[in-house]
DNA sequence: GGTTTACTTTTTGTATACAATATTTTGTGT
DNA sequence: ACACAAAATATTGTATACAAAAAGTAAACC
């Protein structure tokens, strides 16, 4: 069985720093000290150092030579240049997934998208932004691409750039999701593609609005 | 100043593995033995170690744990995967290259292109491919989005997907290189963005016929 | 002869130790 | 009291050491 590989520390340590930094446990900025690190995630610096490489290819880390690591800030700008990017990949991920869609992927889908409904009834900002980051991340693996999916979840771009307050109020979020998941399920890929891509401009115009606020 | 900032040991491990992979002194599958290798390049294995964290975050090498770093393999699925995305992303960096397009980024641009020429008299296949990859980041790297440029570079797309035989000619490369140029200048940033869809297109025809006829 | 099994060697994964560099604190002079 | 300098402390980067796992090898068995 291949789906349960062992997994070596350093990708554990990966794992739970991620967790840290996207819940918001670790803030923007904040120094990330080894000693304190290794001792409260019960490992040595060998394994953290790896996670810290992993990470920083993933935008979360940012590692100043000789300084040290640091949880790292997006800027405004950065945050544009993300949502440029998203605009550009996940549409092809939802057109991709509207073409290979069959029972098995819309069951994760669905289970995101109720997930999802579920979170909102809540107000717990880091669990409804969870939802949101799940839903999209399905849809990615759905289209079956290994590939985009890795770069949009390694970059963890999705969740990073939603911490930014710039998610859509809930229900409209919600909404949208629904009628990519109805375009998926209909094999409408040029339906997914264009709603998806809908759905992100917004965010994008709000990303540009503020830096465009930033830079006056 | 920034721009002489110290690399740590890791980092230059970690171009020096880059460079040997994209050269083919390395070559896909070859298992990548850390003893070996910390004696080849005068380190010892902890900084190798955060290298191969990095690299494989850039799909260059695959860890298996308790086996080993190997250098990755792309199969054709993955080949033409990376295609469906540098077809997304690079018209998106040759838009914005030609909408902030100014005379300093245009020294470089010049610069990739005439050394594309000049490998091109020659028949060194790692020349021109570099040389190749040279062009398309000297793009990015005008189009000011620093993220793209991370992304392309830092996954090595352009240089592993050439890698594998598709490139086409070297003087159809360089015609089509000097027109995209010629739009960036001319700051007309549909004409960049379609010259090059239209350039990456064909390759990724290429892979993708190649993946049909190792299905069939 | 080929296959399995036990043993040896290699190699990995992790922890720790140590030197070099930053940071903080303390002290001194103005 | 403030600024600056010097020592003390903390933290990083790297090497090395050691245990656990995998690979390789040789011997015994069918």
């Amino acid at each position: 069985m291949d789906a349960l590989k062992i997994e070596d520390l350093a990708e554990q340590v990966s794992k739970s720093l991620r967790d840290m930094i996207l819940t918001g446990e670790l803030v923007p900025g904040q120094k990330l000290v080894q000693t304190a690190l290794s001792e409260r995630l019960g490992v040595s610096r060998t394994p953290l150092l790896a996670a810290f490489s992993k990470l920083e290819k993933e935008l979360l880390v940012e590692l100043v030579p000789r300084r040290g690591a640091f949880v790292k800030q997006l800027s405004a700008r950065e945050l544009v240049q993300l949502y440029e990017i998203r605009l550009r990949l996940e549409p092809l991920g939802a057109a991709e997934a509207a073409r290979v869609a069959g029972r098995k992927g819309m069951v994760d889908l669905d289970a995101a998208l109720s997930a999802q409904a579920k979170a909102l009834t809540g107000d717990d900002p880091v669990a409804i932004r969870l939802a949101d980051y799940n839903f999209h991340m399905a849809i990615m693996k759905l289209s079956g691409n290994a590939i985009l999916e890795r770069i949009l979840s390694s970059f963890s771009i999705i969740s990073k750039s939603n911490q930014s307050g710039l998610m859509k109020s809930g229900n409209k979020s919600l909404e949208e999701h629904t009628a990519i998941r109805a375009a998926i399920i209909a094999h409408d890929d040029q339906g997914a593609e264009q709603l998806m891509a809908a759905h992100l401009q917004e965010s994008r115009n709000v990303a540009v609005a503020r830096l465009r606020q930033e830079e006056a």
